[in-house]
DNA sequence: TGTCCTCCAGAACACTCTGTTCGTTATCGA
DNA sequence: TCGATAACGAACAGAGTGTTCTGGAGGACA
């Protein structure tokens, strides 16, 4: 482990109480006053460790391993990020929901869907797309169907578990997908070969 | 016109300074100081007429319009909203920016997901969808994927037109829609005929 | 064990923003 | 023209932010 203890244990304190906090009032309505006090911290404390409520929920994030372009599983087919992704956030489901849930100011949403697109991008490409406005649109709508589960189950409005969460999000953009790969090999094959 | 001269004034100034602020620095940063001194209004002026900022917003997107279930324009196709959606969107670009874009703080989003989930759900639905759980996360993806085009043409991520922006969104979820649609027909056919 | 150094508590501070009140002035509609 | 109503503007209490300082407690390391 890195440092003191007393850091350490400061550290987390804080960002536990923030976390609770959010998950009972919302992001926008809890202070940092409300949290040096949860968190029994002085308050200097707190500004010598974090800038702000932000950098709390950032520096969190980050140490549970989530902001990172994810392992790269390998390529076993289109989407393999979306089941273990879905299961990742049942895991955590306390910090998900107080990160992206309608009550966590979703300051971390546009972050994390700018991380996904990243990937699904990638993903078209290695399936044989070429670089296109058309290809651009498609890895926003996919994204978008995403993070709308994503979000839906962070909001409490399903139940579903991820392994249906992910059969619902396969079931609706794979079939455009494939369309418009088999489509978009098919004119490459037609000019490179 | 209803009421009196001065009302109808400040109001739109109010409203004006807002939406001109929003744009320049952010919903965030916005404060009601700043928008009565743009607008060249007292602050006991301001509050006579709104609640707080949120509020502006709303009566604004009230009054153009905005915020009511959408038409209905009749049976002709499926996601019939989606082109002139779009095409309201970018005659209102200066409001829309301000309202969902990046900087708009997106509170209004997540109000406008809701509305067109209900379309959606209720095209589904006259298309023959029974109610169901898989049908909900449907809804999800397929709303999910049009307010991610919105948002990335809100935000400036991309210079699409209107007509290909819905040539974006019909490519990338109508096929999973069919899909399910056909299964779900065939087998509402078989238990009810 | 002891020493040194870092971290923490707590209070006080200036600052910004919010939302309300009230007496005065101006502007509207009829 | 005149009564009603809206706007002004200043002042206010309250809450939150981010900084600074001093004394004291706790850990790391030999």
């Amino acid at each position: 482990m890195s440092g003191d203890r007393r850091v350490r244990r400061t550290r987390r304190l804080v960002q536990e109480a923030l976390v609770a906090l959010i998950l009972e009032k919302g992001y926008d309505a809890v202070t940092v006053t409300d949290v040096i006090e949860r968190a029994d911290v002085g308050r200097s404390t707190f500004y010598s460790h974090f800038t702000d409520k932000q950098d709390v929920l950032l520096s969190n994030l980050d140490e549970h391993g989530f902001l990172r372009p994810a392992p790269e599983a390998g390529p076993c087919g289109l989407f393999a990020f979306s089941l273990p992704m879905f299961a990742h956030a049942r895991e955590q489901e306390r910090l998900v929901r107080a990160l992206l849930g309608r009550r966590g100011g979703g300051p971390l949403l546009a972050h994390g869907e700018r991380l996904l697109a990243e990937i699904v991008g990638r993903e078209l490409l290695a399936a044989g797309a070429r670089p296109s406005a058309a290809l651009d649109l498609l890895v926003v709508c996919v994204t978008g169907a995403y993070m709308g589960l994503l979000r839906a189950w962070v909001d409490g409005e399903t139940a579903a578990s991820p392994a249906e969460l992910d059969a619902a999000f396969r079931a609706a953009v794979e079939p455009g997908v494939r369309a418009f790969l088999s489509g978009d090999v098919a004119y490459s094959h037609g000019r490179d070969e």
